[in-house]
Parts: C-alpha cells; structure tokens; sequence
DNA sequence: CGGAACTTTGACACGTCTCAAATGCCGTGG
DNA sequence: CCACGGCATTTGAGACGTGTCAAAGTTCCG
C-alpha cells in the first residue's frame, strides 16, 4: 500500500473540481500522479512553454503572472491548497500563457493531460465542473476589469487586501497568512511599489489596517469595503 | 418545410461552437429555437437578472458590459455573427454578470438551458468545445488585465483600434465596420471620453489613422502595433 | 425645425509615476 | 556567530499623464 505516497489520500475530495469522480476515476487519476515539493522562488511552468498536464495544489501557494512591458509582472490569480492551474494551456493544446512561480513551499501533484481529457470524454460532471470553474474565473477576471479601469489606485489596493483576507487563511493574530513583497501586491494592483506602501501608510495612520513586515491585518473590514467601492 | 425560419439554416456550422454536434442534435437544436430581431439600444439581458438559456447571434453587433462606478459601463466584450453569450451565467447557474446591448440591429436565437445541458452530457465533444471557449476568453481577459494595467491611455487606445480591426470586418473604404460612439471606446480602453477624443486627434495628424464620423480606418498598422506595445 | 445626444476644445487640478537616496532586513559565507 | 552584500522598503521632490469641469460646436432624428 502506497497511499501515503501517491495514491488515494492524495487527490480526493479536498479537490472540488474533482468531486464528480467515482472510485474508479480516482483510482486511475492516483495511479498517474507525480508529486514533488517545491521551494520558495521555483517555477512550475513558464509563460510560452508547452505543458503537458495540470498542476494540483496540495499544499503552499504559487502566484500566476503574465509578464509584460519591461517584463514587468502581472498577476492574475493565486493557487492554494485545493486549487489546479495549468489547465487552460492544456484544455485548448495552447502554450502556457501565464508563469506558476511558488512564493511558499508547496507540494504539488502533476497529472498528465491525456487522463485530463479522457475523464472530460466519459465523465460529462466533471466536464461541467471544469466549464463552470472556468466560467467563474471568467467573471473575476472581467469584474477586475472593471475596477482596474475604473478605480482609483487606493481603491484597487483596499479590494486586493481584502480579496487577499478572503483567498488566504487569516494566523493567530489575525493576520493575512501570505507574505507579498510590496512588489508583489504592486503586480496585482497594477501600480508602482512606491505607491502600495504611500497607500499602506495612509491605511496604517487611518488605523484601517495594521503591518508587522510584509504581514498585514484588516482591522477595519467596513470602512475598507467602502473605501474599496469608492462611497468615500 | 420552415427551413427559413427557425429550423436548420438557423443553427449550423456558423456557430464553431456547435460545430461537434451531428444531424440529430441539430434538429433538438432548431427545434427548441426561438429567434428574434432587435433594434439599437435594445437590451437583451441585465446584468443581476435570471437568464434561462443562452443567445446566439445570427446577425448584428452587440456589446457586452458590466456596469461599475457611477453606473459607467465597461465594455468587455462584444458579440457578432457566429458568437454565443450569456453562457456563463446559465452554466454556472448564476445571475447575469453582464449586460448585453444592441449596437447593430441584430437577429438573435435563443437556446433554453436545458438543451446545452443535455448537450453537455450526452456529447463530450460539445462539453470541451465549450471549455476551450471559455478558456480563450479567460486569457483574453488576463491579457487585458495586464494591458490595462501596465500601458498608458494612448497605448490601450490603439491596441484597441487593433483589436476591432480584428473583430469587424472592413467597409469597402477600409474603415472598421461598426459605429461606436467615442464614450464606448472609453469604457473599453478605460478612460475618459475627452481623452479618447484627444488622442484620436493625435492619431489622427500623425496619420496613423483617418475619421468619418464614427468611422475609423488604420492606416499604418505596423506603427500602431510600435505605439501599442510601447517600442515607441 | 428643434432638441437631445454626441463631439470637440480649453484650462486646470490632482493622482500617480519616476528617479534618487537613505534606511532596514535577511541570508550567505567566512 | 557575526559581517557583509544584496534585496526590499521607505521617503522626498518633481514631472507628467489623465481626469474633471465648462462651454461651444456638431450631428442625428423625430
């Protein structure tokens, strides 16, 4: 029995995407699974590269970015616990168009594209689950959209942080368990660095939030949604 | 024979998403169809309302949009001939995310819910064209997101230039076919009117582009792809 | 023909970016 | 274990891009 390797207690229920599988499916999704750990900094896939199967979170977080002018970063979404990535590239046979970069140790199962789509030909559940993960990816990239072109840029930083409080667990203190680089939370917000720490400041002194290094707490989750949806 | 009513003519190898289905399942296609014109201006569907099937356009343009700050719109789509919408929400068993508004007079059929879904399940084929469709507009939109994000007005405007050129067909005199007022491109570059205004001016002596009314044509296509892509 | 919606132009204010420099933090190697 | 070097953060000053507001001109359509 290998299960605590490989097998059944790795992809299960804690994976919704695959919840519509029965027993067999499971089965034949464990036995092709390659598991690896992954440290801080390490990329999965590049931009541009081909893939040849889907990435399963098992633990850690990666970040997923397009690179753009002056290869400047932007990322578009995060992946936890739960999450696959790399499905789109494999889905419609194109290049990777994002990079998968790890910013916490994570460790990571890979399932070849092939069991991808044979379970999509006999399990018609688990094709839904797919289009309706990809549909709700949709409508956050297109709300993003909108705010990143109609918001302010303290506006913006407030949704991120608490989109960030939503996606990521909160610690003991109540702080947001990931730790961005003002950099990073630059990359999301699409603005300069310099601007996400003038703008953390400005929460700080309002007392909106609180900061212990790249650690940030919502203090005040009302005041932050009205700053966020601009009725201030 | 109703053949140029609602029946096989309607729904066929125009849709490439339809294109996996076979003769039978053509037939519950049309079967089930209702088709409709509609005028400029007319509302298909509002963001926040229930849909119950999916729309296909047969003819004329539409504008899909959500609805932000101060009710401004932003643009995030559009719709033409062989073009599906509204899908997301039905798949995902969600309100309408978007609004979807006649630019163009328009014939547009309407597909109930139920029939995609037994599509769905009973031809796989159906299932991943649907997923790869999805999947081609998440990318889309994360492009726009890093595009939005990183470029200046200016750069946005003429990528966007760019990509109606691509979307709609040319008039005989090379002009873009389709009428948007100058307050529609800004809610798709994301920006103000009068900027839009401006900075067609621009284009416009440096001859990148010419204007008739709401008609635009480019001119020098290789220049403003350097302008979009900031080599410039 | 009249009115409404759209377009254009100008002036101005403000937000945000850029550049530069100082400080702080952290991991690596001696 | 400490010192060093490199990277991240912070702060300031100044320039520039864009948004806003107001007013005039234009087009469209009933």
């Amino acid at each position: 029995m290998l299960k605590d390797e490989n097998s059944n207690t790795c992809i299960s229920s804690s994976f919704s995407i695959f919840k519509s599988l029965n027993s067999d499916e499971l089965e034949l999704l464990n036995a092709n699974l390659k598991c690896n750990t992954y440290r801080k900094g390490e990329i999965i896939y590049r931009e541009g590269s081909w893939i040849t199967g889907i990435y399963c979170v098992k633990k850690g977080i990666l970040k997923i970015y397009k690179t753009g002018i002056d290869s400047k970063p932007q990322i578009v979404a995060f992946a936890i616990k739960g999450d696959i990535t790399g499905y789109r590239s494999v889905l419609s046979n194109e290049m990777a168009c994002t990079t998968a970069e790890i910013i916490e140790e994570a460790e990571i199962c890979f399932i070849p594209s092939d069991i991808i789509f044979s379970l999509i030909k006999t399990n018609s559940d688990f094709a839904l689950s797919l289009i309706q993960l990809t549909c709700r990816e949709l409508d956050q990239a297109n709300i993003f959209i909108k705010d990143i072109a109609q918001k302010t840029v303290k506006q913006r930083l407030a949704e991120i942080l608490l989109m960030l409080e939503n996606t990521f667990k909160l610690d003991e203190e109540g702080y947001i368990a990931v730790n961005l680089t003002r950099e990073d939370l630059s990359s999301i917000v699409g603005t300069a660095t310099e601007s996400v720490i003038r703008i953390l400041g400005e929460f700080k002194n309002e007392g909106l939030i609180a900061i212990k290094g790249k650690k940030i707490k919502i203090n005040d989750k009302k005041k932050m949604n009205l700053i966020s949806d601009s009725i201030f």
